[in-house]
DNA sequence: CAGTGGTCTAGACCACGAC
DNA sequence: TCGTGGTCTAGACCACTGT
């Protein structure tokens, strides 16, 4: 294998040395959670200052395909466990057992499910909130946010809003609305759900973000914006979830009609 | 307005810097489009060397709230316009006016939609691709690759994969495969298209879509991993594609059944 | 041309992790 | 304690943009 760089070519000596690196990793020389040489030996290996090693590893960074640990090394990131989310994950007989979509799932896989209620209280509506629950200016809406967890690890960030004279005194507006979560609460109340929509957006997360998901760096988030209908075609609840956009596969299925 | 770092403060300089500017940003001091102070302003303004400053706008950068133009200076990024992909974009209707569904959704909304087929020929099949259409080990598929783009500007990188068995010597096989696209074709050929699955990942791209797709740094792309379903329930086409997640919503239905 | 960002160097000190 | 990455400095030269 050839080493230091081409100083003929126009190609920035960073650019050149992750090309090398990202190549060994795409090749498999280097091997999922391998560790890469360190900044100091790429310095002798190709005659470089040590800014511009750093250069080519925050290069890698960028495109998610090494993980830094301070004081250990630079490592080939590890693909993490990813979930898949069914288009049908929010039908009916997923709650029939008493269980909210997240922890009937979650236990389903072994996995150990946790809620963590952020915030539940009524507010005025803003204008976003106004528009999508069909509502009129100055109503307010209850809502309800929350971090899930995955055996510790968080996972999803997530709020509900609500019109809030529909569900004005009733559990929903405990942190713990009971068997089924909040989808089952609202059925008793009436309000059968007919269907979901679903509006799915991606970007680079926040720093509040990165440390609420505790994100890798160079990992984008999805953000999925819900709203759930009943069967008179009225929203009923919206649903802003912010998740790690390397951790799931949202799967859904389209109409050939 | 307060200048300066704070020395005190365990956060490093270049991140405190990148606080200031990112605030002037979210409140709207800086707004969209709007140029910010050059490098060897913000080394003067916080007594700062100049790769303390550069780490802070890179951060910005990786954020996705700014874009740099050498020789020109840093800019508050200007949200690209953005459209909205609807969950029965492939519906039969939609291609009735013998147009596939890009060209149709384009020049409704007075863009000017070009496809640039990239390669078709036949291929043997991977072993993801034998999967995801119940082949058997060794068959050949149609691949189809191409780009589109709208008013000169690349959106999408899209690769299909076909039986070859079902599409040899027909349209499907040609660089153009006619009105209404393959779909058309393919309800044509006796498969009657019953519906789509869709499976949705977002990553950072790698450099090859960066340059195909001309993306901005810091901006993630979706990747949709798309089956057709003929009505007997055989996948016929998958199809996937590659774009930019600052420019699209994707937008679906959810059935609560 | 002047002003912008892009790249690179050489060196310093700090913070974290493992032994 | 030692090796890892994190931060910062001061300076140099290059490449691109606009006048």
């Amino acid at each position: 294998m050839p080493h230091g760089i081409d100083p003929i070519s126009d190609r920035a000596a960073y650019r050149q040395i992750a090309d090398r690196l990202r190549g060994a990793v795409l090749r498999g020389d280097l091997e999922s959670g391998a560790q890469l040489p360190s900044e100091r030996t790429l310095m002798e290996e190709y005659k470089a200052a040590r800014g511009t090693v750093r250069q080519a590893i925050s290069l890698l960074r960028s495109e998610g395909l090494v993980t830094v640990e301070h004081g250990r090394g630079v490592f080939v990131r590890q693909q993490p466990p990813i979930r898949r989310l069914a288009h049908d994950r929010f039908a009916r007989r997923h709650r029939k057992a008493g269980k909210a979509a997240f922890l009937a799932e979650a236990e389903a896989e072994g996995r150990r499910p946790e809620v963590e209620v952020l915030h539940v209280g009524a507010e005025k509506a803003t204008a976003e909130v106004v528009d999508r629950l069909r509502l009129s200016a100055g109503e307010s809406v209850l809502v309800r946010s929350r971090r899930y967890l995955s055996d510790g690890e968080p996972v999803e960030l997530a709020t509900s809003y609500l019109p809030f004279d529909l569900v004005d005194g009733t559990p929903i507006c405990d942190p713990n609305p009971g068997p089924g979560g909040i989808y089952a609460r609202l059925e008793e109340l009436g309000h059968q759900l007919a269907h979901f929509t679903e509006e799915v957006t991606a970007r680079m997360p926040l720093p509040d973000e990165v440390r609420a998901l505790r994100l890798n760096p160079g990992v984008p988030v999805f953000r999925l914006a819900r709203t759930a209908y009943d069967t008179d075609g009225r929203p009923v609840e919206i649903c802003d979830t912010v998740m790690a956009a390397d951790r799931y596969i949202l799967s859904y299925d389209l109409p050939a009609r």
